[in-house]
DNA sequence: TTAGACCTTCCAGCACACTGGAAGGTCAAG
DNA sequence: CTTGACCTTCCAGTGTGCTGGAAGGTCTAA
């Protein structure tokens, strides 16, 4: 299978899938006498798991560890496990810090709302953001 | 006012407040006799906007814009509402993102508890995350 | 034989907000 | 006069996941 193909079956393009090679999530393949390469069927599964992997929001580092636990012959159960609680973790940081911001720019929004223009003078920036104190 | 001064009274270092010149948010100041930037004391208030309109989510290339709009004496006041509700609406994509992610990886997190490590076979990549259906 | 579809490698860049380091200039104190 | 703190410019890199383009090789069909 060449690499277009392989592309073209899971949605990807060939410069993703060389990047992927390089990047150490595909291992390099056969190639053909001409230099193309040449994937064995077993690939679009290792994509597949690329993909489910990425949209759980690992990354593609993390991926690359699991994938080569993997390869050595060891179940990455446990390393998994690890990695999906880090991520939970990770994504309730993210979302209080966004909420965090949000709070933070509904409160200007609201001072915008409120805030006559001919008020802003040349010296403050801009007194919706610059000047929480109404000073 | 020097560069290392400025920056430390606004906890910067002078390396970010080089690069905020070169961004575009700093005019280049005067310099002295000696080629060292010297800077009028308005600028710590430029500064702290910068500060918070970053804290507010802006990113340096809006609040840019912000200061080019101020720096040519128009009040930027809608321009800043627009950023506003801008940075709100994505805020709120960003969080349906996250929640979805979070889901997902609730569902694996849920599978790779109630998953015998000895069921993982050589050929799946890791069960947990790459095999939804169960196959 | 030639077009063109596909492949190869390599180098470079995107966005984002800096940060690090090299090589050298300036200035005040001792 | 020298030390050392501070400054200058310039180039390059960080992390993330690709993407774009150049220059060239391979293969198939007309």
């Amino acid at each position: 299978m060449r690499i277009g193909e392989l592309a073209a079956a899971n949605d990807l393009t060939p410069k993703t899938i060389r990047f992927y090679e390089q990047a150490g999530l595909l291992p390099a393949p056969p190639r053909t006498a001409g230099g193309y390469r040449d994937y064995p069927p077993r690939t679009g599964a290792r994509l597949a798991f690329v993909r489910d992997a990425q949209s759980a929001g690992l990354t593609l580092a993390e991926i690359r560890s699991i994938l080569a636990l993997r390869d050595s012959g060891e179940a990455p159960c446990a390393h998994v496990t690890d990695l999906i609680q880090q991520h939970l973790d990770d994504i309730e940081r993210r979302m209080a810090e966004l909420r965090k911001t949000r709070t933070a720019l509904r409160g200007l929004a609201e001072r915008a709302a409120t805030t006559d223009p001919s008020t802003c003078t040349d010296a403050d920036i801009c007194s919706i953001i610059g000047d929480p104190a109404g000073r």
